[in-house]
DNA sequence: TGACGTTTCAAACGTATGTTTGAATACTGT
DNA sequence: ACAGTATTCAAACATACGTTTGAAACGTCA
């Protein structure tokens, strides 16, 4: 037994954690390209020769950066977290969509995640492969159960992959386009009374969504545009 | 009359217009910081000092890029295309999701465009005030009044941002999220079939969602959590 | 043709960044 | 207290980038 110790004592090191404290905040802020080691270190109060000797370089640190706040956040909020005994599925939805608009709004720590995880979304790192197979297919396949419940059947693959687009959609819209948001409608969208108003907004909005799918099949194809076509329900 | 000639001369310059296209490729893959001038005049065949030469430097040709394309965009997808002459407000959500989707996803250089814009959103440069003005409010203008149609009556401020905000995001989503959606959903949501498959779910699912929101107004507060609730039209 | 403004080009400049280095300092176990 | 290791630090290094420069090539009009 050596590791232990030694992996303890990496873990519990001052230096390091300031720095990786840093960097999350650091990262979330500039983007991975943008954001220099310099800040970083300045902000962490440390030399600039820190971030090499402790993690080797700065690709390593921001790995080490998402792992970290990955695993805080896997054990301080569980997927189906707040549920009753036996939700509804309108309950467990509600549940998702709350527990994820708030971590990702509200939350401090996990609001650097997101933001991290945003960027990796659309500017791809070498740590995204990571994060979808540790957070995001975990996601994907309780929101799959999820939406089936809703729907109340079993969806094909495409139905699938539609129905958790359409919810999971609405509730990072307001992470990452925050910007846009800020301009187009200013003084929505901040307040953690309006979030749970979003919230609200969200879950009822995405039911009635999933509920018209568990409507008949579609016609075979062709209907080129028009019908009034009053929307179905069985 | 001096100024006409000389923008004449100065749109048709042959150089200029490959350094404009080359840059839009680039940037839109690489992100505006993460573009190299050296890239883009290879791609464009010149030299080095023909960006600052013919723009005065990388930041103005980055804003005469994204202005070209969206002058580009105005005239060519006006945004209420492809309309019957007496339209129900579901077919004006669906001209408006396919219009949106298709240019985003099928079309060249509004594919372009939107990748830049999308970069925009998350990591926002000196233009992205332009981009509001002359893009997005226009836009908002048109689907707040379209969500107004479909829910049936006039909405307050924030409802009508969470009811702009479930379409578009919905939308926005598959540009956005794109290299996350191929790792998840691999072989999902690329072939010209299945985008129009897609344009049509999110129209149904939208639709049904805002039809959700003609409904009694919500109870003041206080609903914890369950409740069946099946939508309501009036 | 020849002078003049315009455009192209290779080379160099200045700066910012990640990384390395080697000495100085702090810590640990005996 | 001392040797040996781990950590910190200021300085320097190497590289990539946007930009500038000055000369060469080109086009145009007398």
């Amino acid at each position: 037994m050596d590791s232990t110790p030694q992996q303890d004592r990496h873990a519990s090191d001052p230096t390091r954690n300031r720095i990786l404290e840093a960097a999350g905040k650091v990262f979330a802020d500039r983007g991975f390209e943008h954001a220099t080691v310099r800040e970083i270190v300045d902000l962490a109060g440390t030399n600039i020769a820190s971030v090499n000797y402790h993690f080797g370089g700065k690709k390593e640190l921001y790995s080490e950066v998402l792992k970290k706040l990955m695993a805080e956040r896997q054990q301080a909020h569980p997927i189906d977290a707040g549920l009753t005994s036996r939700p509804t599925p309108k309950e467990k939805l509600s549940a998702f969509v709350r527990g994820y608009i708030g971590r990702m709004l509200l939350h401090e720590t996990d609001s650097v995640l997101s933001r991290l995880m945003s960027r990796e979304m659309i500017q791809p790192t070498h740590v995204l492969d990571e994060l979808v197979r540790d957070v995001m297919t975990p996601n994907k396949r309780y929101l799959a159960s999820l939406v089936e419940e809703v729907v109340g059947r079993k969806l094909g693959d495409e139905e699938q992959f539609f129905a958790i687009s359409s919810v999971i959609s609405q509730i990072m819209f307001h992470k990452h386009c925050r910007p846009v948001i800020e301009r187009i409608f200013p003084g929505q969208g901040s307040s953690a009374e309006q979030i749970e108003r979003l919230a609200e907004h969200i879950t009822d909005f995405a039911y009635a969504g999933l509920q018209q799918m568990a409507g008949p099949k579609k016609r075979p194809r062709h209907r080129p545009l028009p019908y009034p076509q009053r929307g179905g329900r069985p």
